[in-house]
DNA sequence: TCCTTTTCGAGAGCACTGCTCTCGCTTCGA
DNA sequence: TCGAAGCGAGAGCAGTGCTCTCGAAAAGGA
């Protein structure tokens, strides 16, 4: 029933939309580190102290911006794939590349929100775990659904990985080689890795623009996994 | 003439290195965020406004943490492929990525500090990229002076990507094919990445401990190269 | 309708931060 | 020897996250 609520709770859940909107704004202007309580509550004419009837404290505001982050991205890979039902799994697997990629290009201090140094002393919580899997298992997903090439077996896995693998499978994508897997993993590292890498100018002076680059390693990554 | 000085130069010589290494020991313990200049000061016993006769500020206190930890990696490197000179290049290789994810896990605020997000509007001055190109140098060395299996050449480098790893290749590594130069900064995205994701935590759950994955990624990276 | 309980916003205040400026003291070099 | 330069300390400014208290407003039971 939340057409019947009172004003009070209508208020407070609009305030809190509109704290967290002016905080992203902020995030976005200025990055996660130079946002400020203050300035939030400031630019909504509030007092700051208010600000805490609504979030806990600067990490609690950081940590929603970080789960709407989560689910932006996770959004923009939904959406990517479904406007790409028809392609090949090939096709997929780099749209998604490239929606990634152009997502964090426009959101930098977002993608460095959730990808970059986490904040001190900050451990996830566990809502922000759901999210976080969502561009994984849509990159995942193609895999799966895909009839893949078969692909040399590489490296055998050791140790605790055989057993991390299987479990990580039957979890995700039950039937799924593990050395597949493995390197789905490995490309996932690859994706958010290299656009770390751009993003933060690791790349300034010998492969910048990266575009390329990008390209390059999503048909790499696609290869291996034998799309 | 180092030895011919005036007091007040072996002072600030001396004053400086004790305010860089009481800085390293914060950051080793609170990380960059919290690095405070008026605790490095208390921490020295001298007030906060003396501090800034030797850094003109926080940033460029930073910088000169940023610059040591760079060195400090590289000399891991090195001192890494000097003690295993009699090895197989592939040995050199896995070597190389443990010693790092060694001195990754040993001082996550120093890898977080020079591969994480990037301190808010600051760019790396001049002075950061020699030492931060002494890592990847080392794992480029060990392919350059490597006689590599032949591999499969892969997706063709398109756009700007050839002309780049051309120059790259004759500044760094004359004769190396192109697909190889692009296989090994995908290695270098990939080493640096999943050592980011152990340790910001992206793995918990699923890979964790990510010992075995990474020694099956350096694995698999050795194989994609020829080594 | 009244009255209690809960919710809320504002303000003051605390303990911090980075950074600047000034004021004396010490050291250096001509 | 004496002026200049380097240096440390202290006060101060503007900003931060966060807490506490107080009065007003809304909510809901009697």
């Amino acid at each position: 029933m939340p057409a019947i609520r009172t004003a009070r709770e209508r208020a407070r859940e609009e305030l809190t939309r509109e704290i967290k909107q002016e905080a992203r704004r902020q995030l976005a202007s200025v990055g996660a580190q130079q946002l400020s309580l203050r300035a939030v509550a400031r630019e909504l004419g509030m007092a700051s102290s208010a600000l805490y009837r609504y979030f806990a404290g600067r990490d609690e505001l950081l940590t929603a911006l970080i789960i709407d982050a989560y689910d932006e991205l996770g959004d923009v890979a939904d959406r990517t794939l479904a406007g790409a039902a028809q392609d090949t799994p090939r096709d997929r697997w780099c749209a998604l590349w490239t929606a990634t990629r152009d997502w964090a290009r426009a959101n930098p201090h977002e993608f460095a929100l959730v990808y970059g140094t986490p904040v001190p002393g900050y451990s996830a919580p566990r809502a922000t775990v759901e999210p976080a899997a969502r561009l994984p298992l849509a990159l995942l997903g193609v895999v799966r659904d895909a009839p893949l090439r078969p692909t040399p077996p590489g490296p055998p896995p050791r140790g605790a990985l055989p057993g991390q693998l299987s479990a990580l499978a039957a979890a995700l994508a039950p039937g799924l080689p593990p050395h597949v897997l493995a390197r789905a993993v490995s490309a996932w590292v690859q994706l958010v890795g290299l656009i770390g890498f751009e993003l933060h100018g690791h790349l300034v002076g010998s492969l910048d623009p990266a575009g390329d680059l990008f390209a390059w390693t999503a048909e790499q990554t696609a290869d291996a996994l034998g799309l």
